[in-house]
DNA sequence: TCTGTAATGTAGCTAAGGCTACATTATGGA
DNA sequence: TCCATAATGTAGCCTTAGCTACATTACAGA
């Protein structure tokens, strides 16, 4: 063992090892599902502006190759997210569905907060695309709260 | 080319495909700085409690293993954030000491905000560890703005 | 009907960031 | 002084998520 362990000569709040190690387990996870969330959100959204969701409009979206987009449609297929032949058009399961519709609603009340906060519109976006997944359902609830004024 | 490409239906506020992409690109570049960001801080918060940061205690407060840390602690210190040397405690450079606290104060900044919004303070600590890595200065700056009323 | 080309798919690479299992070192206390 | 053991380090594995280069398919229009 090192040595002293002696008490901290501090003030600013630490948090304890235990809850920053907690919160950053959670982030990691959150980090996980996050090509999942935002995959099912782009293809719902390609679906409903286009009628159908193939690979380069996902590509063109979301900032990537199209072998990026094949490799990750693959194991969200896999995961039972969405269906996909090959040259065919790309379809959200029921799963992916309810997923999506959750997605793009937090995508929005995240947004909008941050706009009535007086963040600019783009900077809000960019911003809120990364945030997203890391609003837990408190939260959520607290940024609807303070919408609704 | 599949075919159609006709104007969407929609009544939902749908981003550009543009913008999408580069919201996304920038989360991604979050990420990708999201790591250091959390070590330096962790290591600054140990140097003051304990004196010194060691590698158990890092892995103890990020919740990872102290593999992992060792690896991760290698790639930081070959981007210039700290030193190590074998068997010694860790030191950051004043690179390092420079990121870590502008990550310590947009900690605290987003953690009393959300706690200000009404969330509770486990949850806030929880949420804020994976926001803080994607609040631009201009959404940081509305934060504190909200906190002073 | 045929074909040029856009769309899609595949091979194979890199890096980050996790892990387990095992090896080595440092040191506090007997 | 010396050694048990905690701390640290290393080897080698996995998954995700990017990429370039190249191969294949589908289809709009001539
Ligand atoms: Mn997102
Ligand atoms: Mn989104
Ligand atoms: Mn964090
Ligand atoms: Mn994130």
């Amino acid at each position: 063992m090192p040595s002293p362990k002696i008490a901290r000569p501090s003030s600013r709040p630490v948090r304890s090892a235990p809850l920053q190690a907690a919160s950053l387990r959670q982030t990691r996870r959150a980090h996980a599902t996050e090509t999942a969330e935002d995959y099912v959100e782009a293809i719902a959204d390609l679906a409903l502006a286009m009628g159908e969701a193939r690979v380069v409009d996902l590509a063109r979206r979301l900032g990537v190759t199209h072998v990026t987009v094949n490799h990750t449609l693959a194991r969200l297929q896999r995961a039972g997210y969405l269906s996909a032949l090959p040259y065919r058009a790309i379809f959200l399961t029921p799963h992916g569905q309810r997923l999506a519709k959750i997605c793009q609603q937090r995508h929005e009340v995240v947004v909008a907060f941050l706009q009535a906060l007086g963040v600019p519109p783009k900077i809000a976006e960019r911003d809120a695309e990364g945030i997203e997944h890391h609003v837990s359902p408190r939260t959520l609830a607290a940024f609807a709260r303070h919408l609704a004024q």
